[in-house]
DNA sequence: GTTATTGTTTACCCGTGGGTAAGATATCAA
DNA sequence: TTGATATCTTACCCACGGGTAAACAATAAC
């Protein structure tokens, strides 16, 4: 077994022995949750299907927490922590806007290849509590804003083609986003890869250099 | 009211008389079980909230269809139809591989902020039984092949710039499926303001004409 | 009109899944 | 060793939703 998987498969062992440690536990249940929220959607994830992959009973679980909703939440408060980070480190690094657009994509990218990450971005925002729900709306607002001012940052210094800033935004974050759709763990494809090349793609664009048509569209 | 909003509630009129039309009504029900997919998911649509919108009873509806999933099953069939088509008008109309893949983005930009076609790549495909989903996972195959031909053709034929074509395409492919998940009907950015800006940032890159530097990245 | 047929409803079945009550068992501190 | 507490299980409740049986009502054809 590879390394990546038998890491992947440690938080399986949290509740073999019953000794106290509910901090390892509740991370436990956290990680596998994530995982088969990922799997199988949050919707068709019972419970037990939780219990029943920590080898423990459903009813283990509500020492752990309140309700199923309680980690989902959770799920998500652990993914936008890691993308406000990068949003973070991004801020602070000084560069043009083309750079740190390209940063953002790039770190982006490796968020989306880490299940809370990719919960935050794959899972149905519906599955919310009305309270639960606006924070996060509130939080991708927060995202889409940055990323659009990175791209303004970048036309006003010139280093990006005018463009409508606003489009541009949901194109770019669109194609990251699908990311967690189509990751696997153990693809072929690996973080490291996607991450550069999407940066390369949606920055530079496809055009070769000698021909510069205008669009022909069909219909 | 506007005239696109009336359009869109005219099936909901559909069973207001009980005379004996069952396509015209069939076709009511796929319309209304397609938008409230779309609104709060499959899995969260029960018949009854179908049956209410259409102001008849559940078991009206098994009527026109077998079961629910003979619903989901028609959406999709509808969606990839209209996809389907836009695939073979590309393949037909001849150009270099870079226009190809201009007029991919802007007729799937366009499919995507159509209900039926917005339901293929936003609805969750597990929902599907083992035979529809193999159906529709291999259909979705097609597509990303056809559309990493038409990259891999352009950087044949020099009119895009040489990079890894499975890459790109995954990345203008989440760029347009995600429009589904923001695209509002009632919104303020039209279906061809879209489809042109996407056509245009997707190929182009964002790059200004003057620097030209490579991706500098945090961390 | 009468009748066969289609369309629709009321009333129901049953499986599934979230959540809980109360008891059993292991752990830890003393 | 012994209680006190945290941990976990067995057995259960209940709401919800897919699906159906059987009765009822409108329609179309004659």
């Amino acid at each position: 077994m590879p390394r990546d998987a038998a890491q992947s498969l440690a938080h399986l062992e949290a509740f073999t022995s019953r000794r106290r440690d509910p901090a390892t536990k509740r991370e436990a249940v956290l990680k596998t949750a994530a995982q088969l929220f990922l799997e199988k959607s949050y919707g068709k994830t019972s419970m037990n299907d939780v219990a029943d992959r920590l080898n423990i009973t459903k009813p283990a679980l509500y020492h752990y927490f309140h309700n199923k909703e309680e980690i989902l939440i959770e799920c998500y408060r652990l993914g936008t922590g890691l993308i406000e980070e990068i949003l973070n480190d991004i801020a602070d690094h000084c560069g043009t806007g083309l750079e740190k657009v390209e940063a953002f994509i790039y770190s982006y990218a490796n968020v989306m290849t880490v299940n809370f990450g990719r919960c935050v971005m794959r899972l149905d925002d519906a599955d919310l509590s009305s309270d639960a729900l606006a924070q996060v709306r509130n939080y991708k607002r927060k995202i889409d804003r940055r990323l659009r001012s990175f791209i303004q940052e970048g036309i006003d210094d010139g280093s990006i083609t005018p463009c409508d800033a606003k489009i541009a935004a949901f194109s770019i974050a669109g194609a990251l986003n699908w990311i967690c759709h189509w990751y696997e763990p153990e693809g072929e494809l690996s973080a490291e890869e996607i991450a550069t090349q999407f940066a390369r793609t949606l920055t530079q664009g496809l055009v070769g250099k000698k021909k510069r048509s205008g669009p022909r569209l069909v219909k």
